[in-house]
DNA sequence: ATGCAATTTATAACGATTATACTTTGACAC
DNA sequence: GTGTCAAAGTATAATCGTTATAAATTGCAT
């Protein structure tokens, strides 16, 4: 953990930008949260139980600077808000994810399965990839399992 | 084009919905423009020229319910505006779609190209895909050709 | 200590979308 | 035809996420 603030910090720095005590927080949410998807509001209210005196604003232009140095990456559901998305560490392709239609969960996949169709769409359409977004809506491998539970109860 | 709202007009009866004036002339806007991404406000300013005094909301409403009905799909491409695009006759997936990140053109795959990739989530994630969502962030042909060109003129 | 630029705060403004109250339309019964 | 009713439409206000603004604060450099 520190070591990421760390390595952030240096990021920060290289692009002579500061890592005030507010943008630590923030990240400090981000790290704790990970696997979440958190909306700028989301991060806010949790960043205000670690310094109360935190302003929105001072949130979303923390989160805007995160996303053009792509620490986090900024994707959106379809549902009217933005979400942050911490990038692994090394890892230089945004992820993908998998929706559940039914409880909403969403799980991530670090793997690039798109390799194969960036190059078909790089040759045959000419275009020149710099970053993909996929996102598969379904439903999750529980709530599979719940409609199949309840359809055997029902008989 | 006449087959196209004859047979949007039966779908919508069959859910019991009708094909209202200002519904069709929504239709007849989106058939008409199909190639492009319209925004609802985009939608909206055409639909004026042919039904002047059809309202803003009426046309959230019909997109809505185009929408429902899988007739058209709802998309976001991060710009903070929704956009509708018709899907094609009998295309039972979502198409994808390339931006360019310079002249913010949006080119349309229609063949589908994740069959394999859908069937890796399936069987590796246990996630059962309704529907997909892929778009490529890059530079057009065009773009690559005009940069290629600025970089030659500069020498 | 003073000045300066970057940053933050608080709040107002903005733009897209949705909700509300009221009106219009058109099918059907009488 | 007239009355009734539900679906749909209009106009406008409200809401929500996000961004812009002005004033205050911080912290390094002189």
């Amino acid at each position: 953990m520190e070591h990421r603030i760390d390595s952030i910090k240096k990021q920060l720095h290289s692009k002579s930008y500061k890592l005030t005590p507010q943008r630590e927080a923030t990240l400090r949410v981000l790290l704790e949260r990970e696997e979440d998807h958190l909306s700028a509001e989301d991060v806010f209210l949790l960043v205000k139980e670690k310094a109360p005196e935190i302003g929105l604003a001072t949130v979303y232009r923390t989160l805007e600077l995160l996303s053009e140095l792509k620490i986090v990456d900024k994707i959106n559901f379809g549902d009217g808000v933005s979400r942050y998305d911490l990038r692994q560490e090394g890892v230089e392709h945004f992820h993908h994810h998998l929706v559940c239609m039914e409880c909403g969960s969403v799980e991530e996949i670090i793997e690039d399965l798109l390799k194969e169709v960036e190059s078909i769409v790089e040759t045959d359409w000419g275009f020149q990839v710099k970053d993909h977004r996929l996102t598969f809506h379904g439903v999750c491998r529980q709530c599979q399992k719940e409609k199949k539970e309840a359809e055997e109860n029902k008989t």
